[in-house]
DNA sequence: GGCGTCAGACCGACCGTCGGTCTATAGTAC
DNA sequence: GTACTATAGACCGACGGTCGGTCTGACGCC
C-alpha cells in the first residue's frame, strides 16, 4: 500500500472525522477500528499510533464536539449589552437557530446518538459538553443572582440541575423524530415544541422568575427543524 | 457434571442473582457470561436456554430491581392520611430509611454502578426504575395540582422532570463516595447532604412551594449513610 | 417417544499488540 | 552546497486472546 505521510494534526483529525461520521450514521459499538481505518485509509498501526484504544478516540471525539459546539454559543453568554435573563433567552435562540441551520445533518445524528444501545456515545459527548458547560452557566447564573435578575440559592448546584434537565430531550426528542418519520409530523412537533415549552417554564421556577420568562422556544421552531431540507 | 433440573423460576431467578453480584462487584462489562455461568454452576447452553443475550439478562435485572424497590417505597405513595405534599415527603423519607438500613451494601452497589465506564448498566437500571415510577409521580402530581396543594402546568412533563434531575445524585453520590473512602467523611457527608437539600429546594420551586417545603433530606442522613455498618 | 432442560465444544467478530519498514529531517564531514 | 549517516516517529498488517453467541446432542421426566 502507498504510504503517504501527514502532519499528525492532519492524521488525527482526519481519523476523529471519519470516527465521528461512521459513529453517527451506526452507532460507537457497531463501527468496528477495521471500519475507521478503513474509512481513513489508514492501518492498524497507525490507529493505535494516535489513540490508545478505540474509548479513547470517543473521548477525544467527544471532546472536540464540545468545545466546537460550545464556541458557537460562546458569543451569546459574553454579549455585554444583555442582562442575565436576556443572555439565557440569546442562548436558547441561538442554539434553535443553530439547530434549524444544520437540520437535515443533525436529525440522522440524533436519531443514533439518542437510540438506547448507543448509551455510551451519548453519554461522553454530554459529559464533555456539561464539563464545559458547567462553569459557564454556573457564572451565568452567579451574576445574574447577585444583580438580583433571579434568585438561586446555590450558582454551582442549580447550573448542574438545569443542565440535567435538559437530558430529558433525549427521549423526546427521539420519540419526536420517530414519530415525524412515520410521517406525523404536526404531532411530532407539538410535544417537542411543548416539552420545549415547560422546559423554559422549569427554568422560571428555578430561578424564581415569573413563568414565560425563559423562552426555550420560539413558536414554529419543533416544526421548521423537523421538516428543514 | 451432574445434571441438576430445576423449576424454570429459580432458575433463571439463580442466574439473576449471581449476575447481579457479580455486575455490581465489577460492572457489567468486565462480567463475561462464563463468569455468571460458573458463579451459578451452569452452562452456556443453559444460559442461552433462559436469556437470548447477555443484554436481555441485564434488561431482566434492571426490571426486576425496579420492580422490588418501587414496590419497598409504594406504601407511601398510597398512605391516605398524608396529603400530596406529605407524600412527596413521606417518599424521601422512605427512601432515606432503606438507604441507611442497606447502607454497607449500597455502598459498594453504587461506587461500581456510578463509576463512568458502567455507564450501560447504570442506564438499563436507571431506565426500568423510571418507567415504573413516571406514571405514579404523574399522578401524584396531576392529584396535588387539581387539590391545589400545589401548582403544575402538566404533571406528566414535570414529573419526567423530577426524574431526570435526581440522576445529578450519579455524580454526586460517586464524588461523595470516593472522599468519604478517602477517610474525608466530613467533607463528603456535607456536599451530599447540601446537594439534597437543594434537590428539595428545586423541587418546591418546580411546584411553587415555598422553599423547604419538600425535605429532601433530614439533617444527619449523609453521615448516617456514609459511615453506617 | 417426545419435549423441556442442559452440557460443552466450537465459531467468528473484534480489540489491541508487536516486530518491523519507510521517510523526512538534523547533524556532520568535506 | 552536497553527500552521507543517524534518529525520530509515522505507518504497516499478521497475529493473539477474549468473549458473546451457536450448535449438536444427551439426559430425564411425562
Amino acid at each position: 500500500m502507498a504510504r503517504a505521510r501527514k502532519a499528525p494534526e492532519i492524521r488525527s483529525a482526519e481519523l476523529l472525522d471519519c470516527a465521528q461520521r461512521l459513529f453517527f450514521e451506526r452507532g460507537y459499538d457497531n463501527t468496528t477500528v477495521e471500519d475507521i481505518i478503513r474509512a481513513a485509509g489508514l492501518s492498524k498501526g497507525a490507529f493505535y499510533h494516535y489513540f490508545a484504544s478505540k474509548e479513547a478516540l470517543l473521548e477525544a471525539l467527544a471532546a472536540r464536539l464540545a468545545r466546537d459546539s460550545l464556541a458557537e454559543l460562546q458569543p451569546m453568554l459574553d454579549d455585554p449589552s444583555l442582562g442575565p435573563v436576556g443572555r439565557l433567552n440569546a442562548l436558547f435562540a441561538g442554539s434553535q437557530r443553530l439547530n434549524v441551520e444544520l437540520a437535515p445533518q443533525l436529525r440522522t445524528t440524533f436519531a443514533v446518538l439518542f437510540r438506547p444501545e448507543n448509551v455510551v456515545l451519548f453519554h461522553r459527548v454530554d459529559l464533555a459538553a456539561r464539563e464545559l458547560a458547567l462553569p459557564l452557566i454556573a457564572d451565568l447564573l452567579k451574576k445574574g443572582s447577585e444583580e438580583d435578575a433571579f434568585d438561586v440559592p446555590d450558582p454551582l448546584a442549580f447550573a448542574d440541575m438545569l443542565l440535567q434537565i435538559r437530558l430529558i430531550f433525549r427521549d423526546v426528542m427521539h420519540r419526536a423524530l420517530r414519530q415525524a418519520d412515520q410521517g406525523n409530523i404536526e404531532e411530532a412537533a407539538r410535544l417537542l415544541e411543548e416539552r420545549l415549552r415547560l422546559y423554559g417554564v422549569a427554568i422560571d421556577r428555578l430561578l424564581k422568575l415569573p413563568d414565560g420568562t425563559i423562552k426555550a422556544v420560539e413558536p414554529g421552531f419543533a416544526r421548521a427543524f423537523l421538516q428543514a431540507g
